[in-house]
DNA sequence: GATGAATGAGGTTTCATTCAT
DNA sequence: GATGAATGAAACCTCATTCAT
């Protein structure tokens, strides 16, 4: 309602506007202009908002893990009472949910979380960080990133002390291979577009399957 | 030795720079101009060899897919007195190094893959199709793009029938879990770039892990 | 205090503004927006008071033009009862002080005659006299800008009938090579920055000599 | 003649057209686009033989200095033989035409000489530095710029050796107020445009006389 | 075969200027 | 009066692709 609120309202409607465009086309091919076409204004107006097209990425990445965070901080709040495995569980559920719904969100995540390591790295030779540096956004992200890992791990952990879940594996890996399946399953399941089957398989219950699986996995040892 | 070997030598070069430069960069990002001088030539005599940029992207994926099949026959060759699950185990490992290997190749099929899904649908407004439709290699790829599936299938049944592998799922469902964690496991990986630990699991450890949870997954029941 | 009077001050407000910035990135470089931000103010109240940038360019010579006729009117007053020569020096220290002091006016000045030039050749491919024509200071410049001349030019000429000048050139020639110097002088000053010397030559040293020089060109006929 | 020789004159002929067109419109004003037509080539050719804006700008800085070094060589060359005092006329007659003849180069070279000051400082508010790091020509330049007031300052001395010159100031003071002089009218000259007179005054009478009064000013102190 | 040279068709970004509140 | 928001019209630069030698 305040001032604030108005600029805030549109930035979202840009935001949105520009996950369909960059879901669509993806990033590198996605062209500002269309960004503004779908958000009903103009190219320049975009650049209003967001000083660059870099910039409205990282503020897409943003939003993404800013959701996943408060669903996994829900996730873990309402299973307080429960196991650790049952929290654990839900919050891969959770996880999985997010990825299914908003498959952009990942792929962003996962371009942020390369750029993040590229950095670290002494490459240089892309210029990517020549815009980055001066995004918002982008310094923002450092401070909330690191959250999921640490909330998963934590929950696999307690996990372990309450012995729901078998303490003969590092809880990093666990999760690494629970995050490797719901990841690979994803990329799988973009390939068959609107369909609902895969190579004869319903996808539904191929994920279920695989759900059962992270379940298996973190019971037994193996 | 004849011309055609001549030619044959020069655009294997060009493929061995251009896998270079595309993994480097991304395809999106990589210009043509880099994958001459990678290859010691002008930009060009790329072009001279190689009708497109996208033409040498499927040429590429060409040259991924029957590596792939190759390796894949060699396996089912080997382990032909073997049971099937043997057999399987082995597809996987041949494939789980292949993608280590060639990540690029892992990435370039799987491009491929949703080219002809979207392709096959009705989604005509990339233009992608424009330049793809009078690649050579495009066309190519139609008849052997399903090789590898069919072989692992085929192997999974043969397990199935001499009962090293369990029959409460379909091959096909073993098949995607199977190469979902691979992917998984491939993506995150590159995510470590040339480090040797990703949130301190050690990623030779990781790996045998995810192989033995395949091989569990073909022998018992989940 | 009046209305007037409170527009009045906003106007010399921004003004005040737009010299530091045109100053200090050009003309053509400055922003309107930084000319808002050095004022206080947004960049649409500056357009509320000046029409457009070439506007609040032409009040700036404007008032650049106003501030040296009147320093000069106040010179030749001061020198009524001195010989043509005394005043004519008097009137060079004035014009030396006033370039030195406000830099960015003797620039725009020199812009503005370029302009009158280039309006009255029939160069018309330059869009200047677009949104010059509507500027209110332009006009109003026309019925000042021919004053300093005049006042120079007439004291040199006070100078020679009481023959403290010699008579041997052009009061004219006289006039333009003592502005020639003092724009030398300017003009290689600002390449030394904030600096005090230049090639070894100390600025006060260098200046006090072009004086004696101009005074030397008055006396004797060279 | 050679393939270096073709392309060097393309060079040459893309110099040639930038020079016109920023000597009507002005660094700032001028478009690329423009450059490229008036070349008879297309804007994307331009970019082929200079790789930035600026880099063309220094090209052209580069060419005037060059000239400028060539001439004042060839300059002092011939005035060998004679006295001091002469070669600094000689020399001052030099950069007089050269200055008159080529008004775009004088005002490259300030801007230039502007640029490696503001380099010197630690002014980086200003992004030029940015293509400009990468600048052929703007490395280059670094090797022949302090050429010409060497020279210049050299040759005076020579002067105030055989006692052509007198010796009751710094050869650089007397340097700089030649050139100062030079410049003011050179300023003042630009304002006529095609005119040959400004203010009844006939320029090459003008001329003539400044040129006198820098030759008096090097013979008797003042 | 090979390549230096050329370009058309965009792509991102900037900014003076205008509106709506 | 004041200003946040919006935009049209460039400007610089890029690159896949083609052509002439």
């Amino acid at each position: 309602m305040a001032k604030t609120s108005r600029r805030s309202n549109k930035e979202q409607t840009i935001l949105d506007a520009a996950e369909r465009v960059f879901h669509r086309h993806g990033f590198a091919n996605a062209k500002m202009e269309w960004v503004g076409e779908e958000a009903g204004i103009s190219k320049a107006s975009v650049y209003f908002y967001f000083e660059s097209k870099e910039n409205l990425y990282m503020a897409i990445v943003y939003r993404a893990l800013s959701l996943l965070n408060d669903l996994m901080y829900a996730s873990i709040q309402q299973n307080k009472q429960e196991s650790g495995l049952n929290s654990v569980l839900a919050l891969m559920n959770t996880y999985f949910d997010f990825s299914q719904r908003y498959p952009l969100y990942t792929e962003a995540m996962l371009d942020y979380t390369a750029l993040i390591r590229s950095t670290a790295s002494g490459n240089n030779e892309d210029k990517l960080s020549e815009a980055l540096k001066t995004s918002v956004y982008f310094m923002r992200l450092k401070d909330i990133h690191n959250i999921p890992v640490s909330i998963v791990v934590q929950e696999i952990k307690r996990g372990m002390e309450d012995a729901s879940i078998h303490g003969k594996r590092q809880p990093e890996m666990l999760y690494l291979s629970a995050w490797a399946m719901v990841l690979g399953y994803l990329k799988l399941t973009n390939l068959a577009g609107r369909r609902h089957s895969l190579h004869t398989v319903q996808l539904d219950e191929w994920k279920e399957y695989l759900i059962n699986l992270i379940k298996y996995t973190l019971i037994n040892p193996v």
